[in-house]
DNA sequence: GTGTCTGCAAAACATTTGCAAATGC
DNA sequence: GCATTTGCAAATGTTTTGCAGACAC
C-alpha cells in the first residue's frame, strides 16, 4: 500500500522512534533536538520554525531550530511545506502524511488522509508520467463557499 | 467553456490590450510600465521580478518592478506562481493561462494548457467542493525518469 | 578527549515601505 | 498643475552562514 507522496510511510509515529533514527545514523540527541522533536510531535498542524522555537523554548535560537528541521528533514523524520505566502511549515508523524488542500480566497485548509487522493494520482500519472503529492505544496482553489461568493 | 483557473480568460494577449485595460483604469501608462509589460510578453516562461527587471534595463529598480507587477496582478493583467524555492515567478498572456507540473527532484518544468486539467478539477470539486487550480502553485511530484531512477 | 552541536552575530535573499523628486495626463 | 509614479534608501521577514565555546558520546 501506497502512502500520500513518492513511496513509503516517511515520518516516524513518535519522539521514541525519531530518537532511535537519529541514534541509528550516530547523530546526536541533544537537549534541542529533543524538544524541538517534541514540539513537531504536539503540534496539531504544520508549524512554522518561529512558531517550533517558541514553543521549545520562549528565546530559542531561531537558527539553530532550522538547522536541526533541515537535518531531521534531510534524514526523513520531518517534512516541510509551503501552504501560502509567509514561512515555511515543518511537521512530522500523523501531519506530515496528509495531503492539504488550501482555499486562496478564504485561507481555509483542509487536510485529507494519505491514500486518499491516490485515484487522482493514478490517472495523473497515466496521463503525464508524473507521480505527483500534495505534501510540499497544497492543492490550492476556491472553497465552494468562496466560489459561490466570486460568482 | 473554463479556463485553466477560477473563471474566465485572466490576462490579455498583447501589449497594446493590456495598455487600454491601464489606461480603461485611469491608470498611468509610463515608460517603466511599458517597458516592463514588454518584457512579461516577451518572455517564453514566468520570469522572477528580478530577471524581467534585468530585461527592462540593466539598472531598473526593484522597487518599482515588485510595485507594478503588483499592480498588474491587482487589475489582471499578470499572474504569479511559485514553482518551488526561490523567488516568485511572474507571467503575462499565454504564459499565465498554462498549469504547470514540476518534478521536485529534477526540476523539469512542464506545462499544459488551460482546460486540460478539467476533468481532474471536477473530480475534486465533486468530492471536496473545491475548485482548484495549477497557476499558483504547481503539480508536484516525481517525474517518470526520477521516479524510476529512485525504485 | 574529540568531533558534533549550540548560541550569537552577521549576512543573504526576497520583498515592502517612506519620502522627495520626476512625469504623465 | 496636480495627482500619480518613480528612484533611492532603509526596513521587513525568512532563512543561511561563520565562528568560538559547550556538550554528547
Amino acid at each position: 500500500m501506497t502512502v500520500a507522496g513518492h513511496g513509503p510511510r516517511l515520518t516516524p509515529r513518535d519522539l521514541d522512534e525519531a530518537a532511535a533514527e537519529l541514534r541509528a545514523r550516530g547523530l546526536r540527541l541533544t537537549a534541542a533536538r529533543r524538544a524541538l522533536l517534541g514540539a513537531l510531535f504536539a503540534a496539531s498542524a504544520p508549524a512554522s520554525a518561529e512558531r517550533l522555537a517558541a514553543e521549545v523554548a520562549p528565546d530559542a535560537d531561531l537558527a539553530s531550530v532550522y538547522r536541526n528541521l533541515e537535518l531531521f528533514e534531510r534524514v526523513g523524520l520531518v517534512r516541510h511545506m509551503h501552504l501560502g505566502h509567509g514561512p515555511g511549515l515543518y511537521a512530522t508523524g500523523e501531519q506530515a502524511d496528509r495531503e492539504f488542500l488550501v482555499c486562496e480566497r478564504c485561507g481555509r485548509l483542509r487536510s485529507v488522509a494519505p491514500g486518499e487522493l491516490d485515484p487522482l494520482r493514478d490517472q495523473i500519472e497515466d496521463r503525464y508520467g508524473f507521480r505527483v503529492a500534495f505534501t510540499h505544496f497544497p492543492l490550492a482553489g476556491l472553497c465552494a463557499d468562496c466560489a459561490a461568493e466570486a460568482r
